[in-house]
DNA sequence: ATCAATGTGCTAATAATTTAGCATATTGGG
DNA sequence: CCCAATATGCTAAATTATTAGCACATTGAT
């Protein structure tokens, strides 16, 4: 499990969620994608601890800070799905594909497609 | 984006966890199944609040409580992949199973054969 | 039948999170 | 040139979350 990001609190989850999302964002962006924004003023304290505890860095755009995740969304994502994969489906990959798949209304064959070539590709592995 | 689910808070979640992965459990287990558990009172205390919450219930098994998630595990599942897939995958089904295959060192034959099982009932629906 | 082990209920203190406000700097438009 | 808009830095209050403690009930073993 990954305990880093557990450790985040309620907000600064959501924030890290809209940051991965979006890739990178500014302060009042982040407070946009939020549907239940605090003020201003506290996304931007949020961002702060956010980058005191290394979760978040920022680089300059004019006056503006764009902020963006330490960890690369890869990694991120991939740590995330393993979570998700070990608290629900018992570690089984399948499973979790699954239930994806099941999750789906309809898969376009462009999709189809392109799944069976991941799987083809990890047939040969 | 499930609302509810990004209420809890660490400890919280940490609780649900637990409990979604053992399906159900006892004050004890869960406090068994934290690396950092705290007290077992605190345990009591945080189960407590999850049921007033209607995050959880109860059943008694003699004397003791056995918790269990009042949304069923499925459920549960389906929309914490979703989350996943809205946040770093932008939606794409797809490409969360890729990562989830690229994940992995090794899938077996036999997963291999399950994974296209799921692809060709995909296929004709 | 008594005591240790293990359970619940309730309460209160401490720690962390969440919030907003004020001071101040920079930029672009009128 | 000056002001509104938008930015950051810092601080402090308010709300939540986390924690543990005490009182009491039940069960099983000696």
């Amino acid at each position: 499990m990954s305990e880093k990001a557990s450790q985040l609190s309620r907000r600064e989850r959501q924030i890290m969620d809209i940051i991965y999302a979006k890739g990178e964002a500014t302060a009042s962006e982040v407070a946009s994608g939020m549907t239940d924004a605090p003020s201003y003023s506290t996304v931007r304290a949020l961002l702060r601890i956010l980058e005191e505890k290394g979760t978040l860095k920022h680089r300059e755009d004019g006056k503006r800070y764009v902020f963006l995740p330490t960890e690369p969304v890869q990694k991120a994502s991939r740590s995330a799905l393993k979570n998700i994969v070990n608290t629900f489906f018992e570690g089984s990959l399948v499973n979790a594909v699954a239930a994806l798949v099941d999750g789906r209304e309809k898969i376009s064959p462009e999709e189809i497609q392109r799944l069976e070539s991941i799987i083809k590709q990890a047939k040969n592995r």
